[in-house]
Formats: C-alpha cells, structure tokens, sequence
RNA sequence: GGCGGCAUAGCCAAGUGGUAAGGCAGCGGUCUGCAAAACCGCUAUUCACCAGUUCGAAUCUGGUUGCCGCCUCCA
C-alpha cells in the first residue's frame, strides 16, 4: 500500500507519509455561507469526500475538518441586500448545504466548525502574531505583514516583486505592503463584531482556517485541500500566519481541485451561468453527478454539460443493469463464502486509486469488471449454473459495490434506480403506466398467438412513445429511453 | 508583465520511457420470431506541429502554434 499524491507545494508526485502512521489529519476549505451551492462546490466536496472514503478502506484512522464561513464581508453584505441578519443568512446557507451534500451522498466531515464558534481561537492567533512582530494594528484593523516572512509564495510560486498589486482591487493606503492581508477586522456600526484587544471586530479572510485547523488537527497536519482557486492568496495566506505563528510546517501535502467550466465556459456572475447543486440534483441521480465528476482526474477542468451528463448516465445505467442481471442470478441462492479473499478487480482499483486518486481509471477497472460479470452470465445462460458460476457472480458483485462505495456509485437498489427514473419521466412526460402495460399487454397476446405483425406493430407505437421493450423468459420489462 | 496548466479516435477521457485503458456514439457478427440488452470483432500504425536525447517517446529536452487558469469575489 502506497499511495502518491501530487503536492501543489513542491508541484510534483509524491509518496504519501502520513505524520502518525495510520492516521490521517485532513482540513479542507468548506464554504462561505451567503449563496447557494454551484456544482463547482459539488465537485471540491465530492473529491474530498473520495479520497476521505478511500483513505479509510486503505484502513486510515481519518480525521476530516471541513468549515464553514459564517462571518465575513459577504455575508454582512448580502443580509444587508436582502434585510436579513447576518447570523439567519449564515444558518439559512448552511442548512441548504447539508440538503445539497446529503442529495449528493457526501458523507459528513469528523469536524465540521464554524467560525463564529472559534473567535477566541482567532483573538489568540493573531496576539501571538503581533507578539512575534509579524502583525501591525491600524486602526482597530490587525495585518499581517507579508515582508517578515520569507517563504511567502511559496505554495503559488510567485514573488512578491513579480505581482501586480492594484491591477483589479484599490490597494488600502495603510498597508505597508500591498499584500499584507487582514487578520481582524474593525467592525462599522451595526455589523456583527466580538470584542478583542483591538476593538469591537470580526476575523479576517484567512485566519479562521488556521486557528480551527490548529484546534482540531495540530499545529502541523498531513492534507489540506480546496478548490485550484484557493491556493492564492487563501491558501498562501493561511501558510504565513501558521507557520509564522506556529514556527513550524503547516500542511504536509496541499491538494487542489479543478474547476467546473459550464460548456466550455467559466461559471461566473457576469455570464450568469452559475448551475446549481439543488437544480441539478432535480434533473439527474446523484450518482450520475458523482460518476460525472470523478470521470475526469481532480486537478483537471471539467465541462459540464448536457452530452456529458446523458453519457454519465447512460454508463452509469450499465452498471445498475448489470448488478439487476446478477441478483436475478443469485437470488434466494445459498453462495458459498469461500473464495472471496482474491479479489482482482478490487486490486486493480486500488492500484488506480493509490496514483493520485485516479477515478478515471478506478472507473474503467469497475467497468472491465461489469464486461467479465456479463461474459460469465452470457457464458452460461442455459442450463442450471454451477456453484463456481454462482461463486464468481457474487464475488465480482462485490468487487463492484466495494470499488463503487469509495465512488459513492452503486449502492442504490437497482430496481429503485430504475424505476425511480421512470417515474420522474412519467410524470414530466405526462405518460401513464397503466397504457404501456396494457398495451405490453396486448403485444404478449399477439406474440403467444404468433402474431408477429401486431406484436411489433405495438412496439413501434410505444417507441414512438420513446418506450423500450425487452423480452425476457420471465416476462417483457420496459424503459424510458431518454 | 509574472506564474502555471492543457492539446490523445466522431465526442468525453486514462496513460509521464517499452510499443495506445474505459465510457458514449457508429459499423459488422452471435443471440432473438423481429427487437432491446449482453457478448465478440472492427473503428487512433498513432497521441497539435518541428527538431533533439534514447535501442526505444504520447510520455524526456528545446522550439513553434492554439486554448485555458491565476496574480487579494470565487470550489
């Protein structure tokens, strides 16, 4: 078991060590609560959540933090929009996200803090900042200053004297540098503010994540991640105050997520093409989501799209009928449980996983396995099936819920998934079961009097309707096709 | 201006030195009354282009072209 992982630190693969053998110390940036989730959020949360899920069957004590944003400037500004208070507005978003990663089957986090519950924490960080010089107060405003540590930009690898400070934001006339970055902010009349050594305030844009990180996981932790957007200045930004703080390593590997272009463009406000978690869950199996999303290797964009989606779903329809195919099989059969501890496919995807966390080939080893599990049933559709046939079915079975439960695929019933699907078209389609099956029906009526003529002409009628039929010894089964 | 990424079949996408995974779509075959599904076979002698290193490169080096991201809103 070794597992690389590529270290946006030193920008190349590495061997994965963890601090305490068997334990993993993982922080990822979770949201800031003033909007609703995009699928972009979906992605760094379905990322994060694989590679907890499979560090844990690498058997990994894991100790997951993911926070929540529920102080800051866009909060305040968006409650004051709206004419709501900060701390409703906050509590409103974070009760959406829970509804949207639960849609999504994001397992929770061992710790999921708030900063609003961690000021002390941030009062504290920022006086040992100040104590070490490394901090200014202007005004009630603390800052960090950039200068006094020379390892800054270290994770975006940039040089200060290479920026182009002013370029997109004023730079504020009291920094002594413009990247100095705010630790505690003063707080104006009428905004949420605590009570520190320096004023009435609130932290500042990074600080929470150090100070929380350092609560729950230490002064020095194994993987910290979040989206590619984050690694300047947030990330940057949260390696100064904690090293400096702390006087000693931060984070051992910094993991990135790519984005989610909507085709082919940026998700932004100005093209107002932002896709929503809520939305899209509404139209597609969350599975189908997740089997999008990890189709292509984390670090990498992604297009979302409606062909990709469809072929996401389709794909992920081969997986559930499969599993259907088997469990007809198997059922109500006694299996013996010998000969489960070889298991190839499980290997294959481990090796795939172990690189990286390549889902793209985790996903092609389930798929070569979906290819054997039909081989063997094709190989032996007549006659009774032996106990090795049997033995075999219910091993790559599974193989297939194992690989497919570090994915979060798989693990709905198959005729549920199936038929839930069906249901959502019949009512979108305004199509009523009853008249498929009559009409199924009828066409078995013909077929047993070998009306051959009638039987396909009720098929073509229901595939004008966009109905599938197969015929199977045990009756005809119908699907939408979509 | 600085930093970085990407270019693989009709589409999506793995593959970082040893002779091109997987998915979707398409074509042929098996099966089927006919279909559907499944399986088998076919669909990139080739990985943007040029040069170099090497016994050997999609994979390394240099250059060219094109696209994209970041440089204090952002997953």
């Amino acid at each position: 078991m070794s597992i690389s992982i590529y270290n946006t630190l030193t920008r190349k693969k590495e061997l994965f060590q963890t601090i305490e053998p068997g334990k993993v110390l993982m922080y990822v940036c979770g949201p800031t609560v003033y909007d609703s989730c995009h699928i972009g959020h979906a992605r760094s949360a379905v990322v994060f959540d694989v590679i907890s899920r499979y560090l844990k069957t690498q058997a990994y004590d894991v100790v997951y933090v993911r926070n929540f944003t529920d102080i800051d400037d866009k909060i305040i500004n968006r409650a004051a929009e709206i004419g709501m208070d900060p701390k409703e507005l906050a509590d409103k978003y974070i009760a959406e996200f829970y509804r949207d990663m639960d849609a999504l089957q994001v397992e929770r986090a061992s710790f999921e803090p708030r900063v609003t519950e961690h000021i002390d924490d941030v009062i504290q960080l920022v006086e040992k900042l100040l104590a070490k010089k490394v901090a200014y107060v202007v005004d009630g405003d603390v800052f960090f200053a950039v200068e006094t540590y020379d390892a800054y930009g270290k994770l975006s690898n940039r040089r200060l004297e290479d920026m182009d400070p002013g370029a997109r934001v004023e730079v504020d006339p009291r920094k002594h540098n413009p990247y100095d970055f705010i630790l505690w902010k003063s707080a104006k009349p009428g905004e949420p503010s605590w009570t520190s050594p320096w004023g009435k305030g609130r932290p500042g844009w990074h600080i929470e994540c150090s100070a929380m990180s350092a609560r729950y996981l230490g002064k020095t932790f194994d993987i910290h991640g979040g989206g590619r957007d984050l690694i300047f200045p947030h990330h940057e930004n949260e390696i100064a105050q904690s090293e400096a703080g702390h006087d000693r390593e931060f984070v051992r590997y910094w993991i990135h997520n790519g984005f989610v272009n909507i085709d082919k463009e940026k998700m932004s406000k100005s093209l107002g093409n932002f896709r929503l978690v809520k939305d899209v869950v509404q139209q597609y199996h969350s599975e189908v989501i997740r089997l999008f999303l990890l189709s292509k290797q984390y670090r990498k964009p992604i297009d979302f799209n409606q062909t990709s989606m469809e072929t996401s779903r389709t794909a992920l329809d081969r997986i559930y009928a499969l599993l259907l195919r088997i469990d007809a099989i198997i059922a109500g059969k006694e299996i013996p449980a010998k000969a489960q501890e070889d298991m190839p496919f499980w290997k294959k995807f481990c090796h795939a996983m172990d690189d990286d966390f390549n889902t793209a080939n985790g996903i092609a080893v389930i798929f070569n396995a979906v290819r054997h599990a039909n081989r063997i049933m094709d190989e032996n559709e007549t006659g009774t099936i032996s106990r090795n046939v049997l033995i075999s079915l219910s091993v790559v079975k599974r193989e297939i819920l194992r690989m497919g439960a570090v994915l979060g695929i798989g693990g709905d019933v198959p005729e549920a998934y199936f038929h839930t699907r069906r249901e959502s078209i019949l009512t979108k389609e305004t199509m009523d079961a009853n008249v498929i099956e009559k009409l199924i029906t009828d066409r078995e009526l013909a077929r047993q009097e070998k009306d051959w003529e009638r039987a396909d002409q009720i098929r073509e009628q229901l595939a004008s309707m966009n109905i599938v039929l197969k015929d199977h010894p045990d009756g005809t089964h119908w699907e939408i096709k979509s």
